[in-house]
DNA sequence: AAATAAAATGCAATCGTTTGCAATCTTGTA
DNA sequence: TACAAGATTGCAAACGATTGCATTTTATTT
C-alpha cells in the first residue's frame, strides 16, 4: 500500500509514465518482500512489526499490508465476495487463518447496520424464576440455538426482565439484535404489542390462533387438547379433570379442545372438572391434593396441560395409593425428555420444537427480508404410553 | 452544530472577532427556535424534519440537535457522565426516551473497544443434542442470565459446535464478546486450553480442584460424592453401586468421594459395584437394567452421579418391582426442581447454582479488570428426601 | 472590577469495516 | 498492434458513538 503509492506519487511527479507502470508491476508482485525489507532497513519500524510480533491486534488494514493488497481487497476476499479473484480470496483466507484474525464485528455492525444476532426473549409472566426450570421452554430455546446457528445467526438470550419491556428500543433500534424471538405470550400483550408498534421485526411462540398484526407459531393446541380427552375417553374413563389454567392463551386453547372431545362423547361440561393452576408442578400437586382433600375422587381421567403439570399430579395421586393407570389415567403435554422415565411412563401430545424452532426462525428471516409473513400452525402428535394402559 | 460553526467560520474571515463573539452566544442560546425557523424557510429541510416525522432512525447528533447541545455533551449526558451538569443530563434523558432513541452499540462497541457482553457456551461432548436437554445444565444457564443482566453485560449464548472451536478468535477477537464463561470442561480441555493460549478471558464451570491456569468455578464434588455414600451406608446399606462415568472430571471426583466413604466404614472396593454410564437418563436406565439382568439384585444402594441418572435408575428398579427405598436406597446429585416430585422423593446432593453463577461472572469481571482470578469451590450440602427413608 | 479556579460544554480525531465508483489489469479479437 | 469488454483491485467516504484537549461559562475570591 505504502509502497505502491508512494512509489506511484514519485514517478507522477516526474511525468514518467510507462517507467512508473513497470515500477509498479514490479512492486506489486514483490510487494511483501519489498516490504520486509523497508521495514527492516528503516528506523520506524512500528506498523508491521508490532502486529506481527505483538498483541496489537490485527485489523483488516494491517492483514492487507501484509498480503500486498488493499484493505478494500481483504474485505472483499474475507467476505467471499465474487469479485476478487479467487487465488487471491484463498491467499488472503489462509493468511488470515495464519495470524488468527478475525474481522472486527462492532465495526462491520456499525457498516453494514447489520448485526446477525437474534435476540430471543423469555417472556415469563411475574412468578419469574419459576416457569424458566420448565424444561420444555428451555427445549424450545435450545431448538432455537440450533436453528439460529444453522444459519450463521447469533442468540442473545435475555429473559423479561432485562431492558425493561423497551424491547424494540432496547434490542432493534439500539443495533444490538436485528429481531426479537419472543418465547411465550405471557398473559398480556402489551409489551409485544410495544415493541410491534415500534417497528421490531419478531416472531412470537404461542398461541397461532390469535389474531394479531404479527406472526406466531406454535402447536395446533386445541387438536392437542382434543386428542388427550379423546384418548382417555376412548379407553373409558368417564369423568375427566382438566388441570391447567384457561385464562392462559395456549391453555385456553387446549381447553376448549378438551370441551370438544367431551361433547363429541355426548359428555356434558358439568361432568367435567376444571382445576385451575399455574403450569408448574408444585402447583399441580398442591391442587390436586387439595381438590382430593375437599372432594374425594370424583374423576378417573386427567388431561394436564403439560408434563410437568403432569408429574405433579402423579406424585399426588401416588401419594394417596391411586393407582396410574388404572383408577386414574393421565394424559400429559409436550413429551418432555423425561415423560418416558416417569413412572408409570407418561401418554402426552408431543409438541415439535425443533420443527417450530426451524419454522420461527424462517419467518423472522422473512420478516427481516420484508416478505409477507404469516402465524404457522405446527403438527402435534400424541404419543401413548402406559399412563392411559387400560 | 451547523449554526455554530457556520457563523463562527463567515466571522472568522472577517476578523471581526467580539462580533463572532456575540453572534455565537445568541446563536448558541436560540439554536434551537433558529434551526425551526432555518428549516422552515429554506427549501432543503432534510435532516431534521426526517428525523423528526420519520423513521430515519434518529442518531446521537440528531437527538444532540434537537436539544440545541453538541454530540460530546448529549453523548455523556446519556451516559450519565459527572461532568455534564445534573439539568442538561435530565433534560437529554428525557428527550431520548420521548424520541424513543437509544444509541446504537455497534458504534460505542467500535469506539470503547468493549461489547458488554459475554458468551457462555455449552461445553458438550459429541452426544451433542442429548445433554442439552439436561435440566440441570440448563439451570446453570439461566442463572448465569440472571447473574450477567444484573452486572449489565448481555448473554450470548453458543453450543460448542458454533464457531469450531475457535472461542478466542471467534468471540473476543472479532469483538462479539468481551469474556467466556465454558459450561463444562468436556472430556478434553483442548479447546479451551486454546482460547487461554490466545488470550481469551474466560471462566469455567466444572472441577475446581483441577490444576489449570484458568479459573474454573465448580461444587466441591469430592465432598458430595462422599456425603452421598456416606448417607447411604449410615442408614445400613451395605452393598454400594455407583452408576457414572469415572472418566469425566467432576464425576471423577464424586467418585473419589464414594471410595473415601467406604474405606471410612472399612468396607473394601471391590464391594462397590461401578457401573461408567452416560451422564443421561436414558443411559442409566438402560444399563442399570442390563447390569441387573446379568448379575441380579446384588446392590442395596446406588449414588447416582445426576439426578436424572437416579431418574433412569428409579424407573428400572420400579419395572422390577424392586421397592425403593426398602429393597434399594438411592442419592442424586444436583438437586433440580424436580427431584423433589419424583416418588419416591430424591435425596439428592445440591448444588448452589445460583451461588456459583453469581461467582462465575464475578470471577470473569475481575478478569477482565486485570485482576488476578483463581479457581472457586462452591459448598454442596444434602438434601435429604424419601429414597433414602429406611 | 478583575483575576482565578472550577464547572460545563464543544471540537475533531478515532475506532475497523464495507462499498460505490474509479482506475487498472487481462484477455480476446479485429 | 490496438482496442474494447470484462475481470480485478484500489480510493475514500461513510457508519455513529466516545474522549482528550481546548474553550467557554459560572462561581469564588481579592
Amino acid at each position: 500500500m505504502l509502497t505502491h503509492s508512494a512509489v506511484f506519487f514519485y514517478c507522477s511527479l516526474f511525468n514518467i509514465g510507462t517507467f512508473a507502470n513497470d515500477c509498479k508491476l514490479f512492486f506489486q508482485t514483490f510487494a511483501f518482500f519489498l516490504f520486509e525489507l523497508q521495514t527492516k532497513n528503516q528506523t520506524s519500524r512500528t506498523e508491521l512489526e508490532l502486529s506481527l510480533s505483538q498483541e496489537s491486534k490485527l485489523t483488516l488494514a494491517g492483514l492487507a499490508k501484509l498480503a500486498g493488497v488493499s484493505t478494500s481487497t481483504a474485505s472483499r476476499a474475507l467476505n467471499d465476495n465474487p469479485l476478487i479473484k479467487e487465488e487471491t480470496r484463498h491467499r488472503l483466507q489462509k493468511l488470515a487463518q495464519e495470524h488468527n484474525f478475525s474481522l472486527n464485528r462492532a465495526a462491520s455492525r456499525l457498516r453494514t447496520q447489520k448485526t446477525n444476532v437474534v435476540a430471543v426473549i423469555l417472556n415469563l409472566t411475574d412468578s419469574t424464576e419459576q416457569s424458566i426450570s420448565d424444561p420444555f421452554l428451555l427445549k424450545v430455546v435450545a431448538d432455537l440455538n440450533q436453528a439460529l446457528n444453522a444459519r450463521g445467526y447469533e442468540m442473545l438470550l435475555s429473559n423479561s426482565l432485562m431492558a425493561k419491556g423497551e424491547w424494540a428500543n432496547y434490542f432493534i433500534h439500539s443495533q444490538r439484535a436485528d429481531g426479537l424471538i419472543i418465547v411465550g405470550q405471557g398473559k398480556s400483550s402489551e409489551k409485544i404489542d410495544a415493541a410491534v408498534k415500534n417497528a421490531a421485526p419478531l416472531v412470537v411462540w404461542g398461541d397461532p390462533t390469535a389474531k394479531t398484526d404479527y406472526p406466531i407459531i406454535g402447536s395446533d393446541n386445541r387438536l392437542g387438547g382434543y386428542l388427550a380427552a379423546q384418548k382417555l375417553l376412548s379407553t373409558g374413563c368417564q369423568k375427566l379433570m382438566f388441570l391447567g389454567d384457561p385464562e392462559h392463551a395456549e391453555m385456553a386453547q387446549r381447553y376448549q379442545g378438551f370441551k370438544q372431545a367431551l361433547k363429541d362423547h355426548q359428555i356434558s361440561e358439568d361432568d367435567a372438572i376444571t382445576v385451575a393452576i399455574d403450569i408448574t408442578s408444585h402447583a399441580a400437586y398442591r391442587q390436586l391434593n387439595q381438590h382430593i382433600v375437599s372432594n374425594g375422587l370424583q374423576f378417573d381421567g386427567i388431561v394436564a396441560s403439560s408434563d410437568m403439570v403432569a408429574l405433579g399430579a402423579l406424585k399426588a395421586l401416588k401419594e394417596r395409593y391411586i393407582n396410574v393407570p388404572s383408577e386414574v389415567a393421565i394424559v400429559g403435554f409436550d413429551d418432555i425428555t423425561m415423560a418416558e422415565l416417569f413412572h408409570p411412563a407418561l401418554t402426552t401430545v408431543a409438541q415439535n420444537t425443533k420443527l417450530a424452532a426451524e419454522q420461527m426462525v424462517e419467518t423472522l428471516m422473512a420478516r427481516l427480508a420484508g416478505e409477507p409473513v404469516k402465524s404457522k400452525m405446527i403438527d402435534i402428535e400424541l404419543v401413548e404410553r402406559h399412563s392411559t394402559a387400560r
